[in-house]
DNA sequence: AATCCTCGCAACCGCTTCGTG
DNA sequence: TCACGAAGCGGTTGCGAGGAT
């Protein structure tokens, strides 16, 4: 982790907007010499910026893979779903959403859904939906004691309880949700929900040395990854509809 | 046409975490 | 065990574009 400073602690960076050719240069180097340390990239690079603008706009501009643009209704739920989870854990959201940088799901989350569920709280309060919704208890409503989703008011699910693990699992869905726990409780039952997560604490558990070894890899193999993340998009309709109600229509608001 | 206001995006700042010597 | 420094993360700010007045 820790690499040779070779920065020149005196050099004044530049602040502000990326050109194009600064865009050029940092991509020639990380694609010539891959990722490294980031103090040294400026300096061979030879750029009059710091290491850690360098990475920011890597990560969230240049990268490939990147998806520019607007922010699809799905894509949307999902961070819904996981905000009402997670909280505020922008790159834990990032994870499970390709393409997508935490920066972008921060802004987008600040600039536009964070205003929409105001506004569906202001018109239905979520307790409503929630009762509409479920009548029967899950493990997941037994953690939630909030009832809101807004990001400064919501008690997040608290992952200690629901997983056993003190910090939330950096993992893509697909490498813990194998396919077999998927199919039980792929019905509509919420005790089954309850079956997820217990899914989900098995799996995170076992897979935690794994993560704590550093290894991003995961046991699933390659051919079932594409099946994974169909089913990953069918789970956050579960939840989503756990946590917002099942008559929750994003584009009516 | 000029000014003001709002919104979205990019980037910075400060704090925390983690690896290394 | 501790200190240091790099990387990561989330909050916040600044700026430009576009719409409203």
């Amino acid at each position: 982790m820790r690499c040779k400073s070779s920065a020149n602690q005196n050099l004044k960076h530049k602040k502000g907007l990326w050109s194009p050719d600064e865009d050029q240069k940092l991509k020639d180097y990380i694609i010539n010499h891959g990722l490294g340390c980031w103090t040294s990239v400026p300096i061979n690079a030879g750029l009059q910026r710091n290491g850690k603008s360098c990475r920011l706009r890597w990560t969230n501009y240049l990268r490939p893979g990147l998806k520019r643009g607007t922010f699809t209704t799905h894509e949307e739920q999902i961070i819904l779903t996981l905000h009402g989870m997670l909280g505020n854990k922008w790159s834990q959201m990032s994870q499970h959403l390709p393409g997508r940088s935490d920066n972008e799901i921060k802004n987008h989350w600040h600039s536009y859904l964070k205003k929409k569920v105001a506004k569906l709280q202001s018109i239905t309060p979520l307790d409503t939906l929630n009762e509409e919704s479920c009548s029967s208890s899950t493990s997941l409503k037994s953690t939630r004691t909030g009832s809101s989703i807004e990001s400064n008011d919501v008690e997040p699910l608290d992952y200690s309880k629901v997983t056993g693990l003190r910090i939330p699992p950096k993992i893509l869905f697909a490498d813990w949700l194998s396919l077999d726990q998927f199919q039980l409780f792929n019905n509509n039952n919420s005790d089954e929900l309850s079956y997820s997560m217990d899914a989900f604490n098995h799996t995170c558990s076992s897979q935690e040395t794994v993560i704590n070894g550093g290894s991003y890899s995961s046991g699933i193999q390659e051919g079932s990854r594409a099946e994974c993340q169909n089913v990953e998009h069918d789970f956050y309709d579960l939840i989503f509809e756990e946590i917002i109600g099942p008559n929750f229509n994003i584009n009516a608001l």
